[in-house]
DNA sequence: GCGATCGG
DNA sequence: CCGATCGC
C-alpha cells in the first residue's frame, strides 16, 4: 500500500518535470550562432535551480555549423 | 557559488 | 575535467 502510494507519487512527480521540459522541446528559440540568429528546436532541456532560490531551464542546441549551445529559455519561480 | 548537462 | 549556460 504504502509502496504503491510512494511510487505514484515518484511516477507523478517524474512525468510532471518531463512534461514541464518537453514543452520546452517544441518550441523554437532565437539563439546566436556562428555571429548569426537562428531559430531552433533544443535537443534538450533542463531546469538549473539551486536549492531555495529561483532557477533557469537550459536549452542545449546543436548550430548549423555544427557547434552545440546552451542557452536559458525559461525561468522558474 | 549554486544547480544539470555534455561538448571539447 | 572544465566551461558555459542564468538569476539570485
Amino acid at each position: 500500500m504504502l509502496f504503491m502510494f510512494i511510487s505514484h507519487c515518484v511516477a507523478y512527480l517524474l512525468t510532471s518535470m518531463a512534461v514541464n521540459v518537453q514543452q520546452y522541446l517544441g518550441k523554437e528559440y532565437e539563439v546566436e550562432c556562428d555571429g548569426q540568429m537562428v531559430k531552433l528546436k533544443p535537443v534538450k532541456a533542463w531546469v538549473l535551480q539551486p536549492k531555495g532560490r529561483k532557477g533557469v531551464v537550459i536549452g542545449l542546441f546543436k548550430c548549423p555549423n555544427g557547434k552545440t549551445i546552451r542557452k536559458a529559455i525559461g525561468k522558474i519561480e
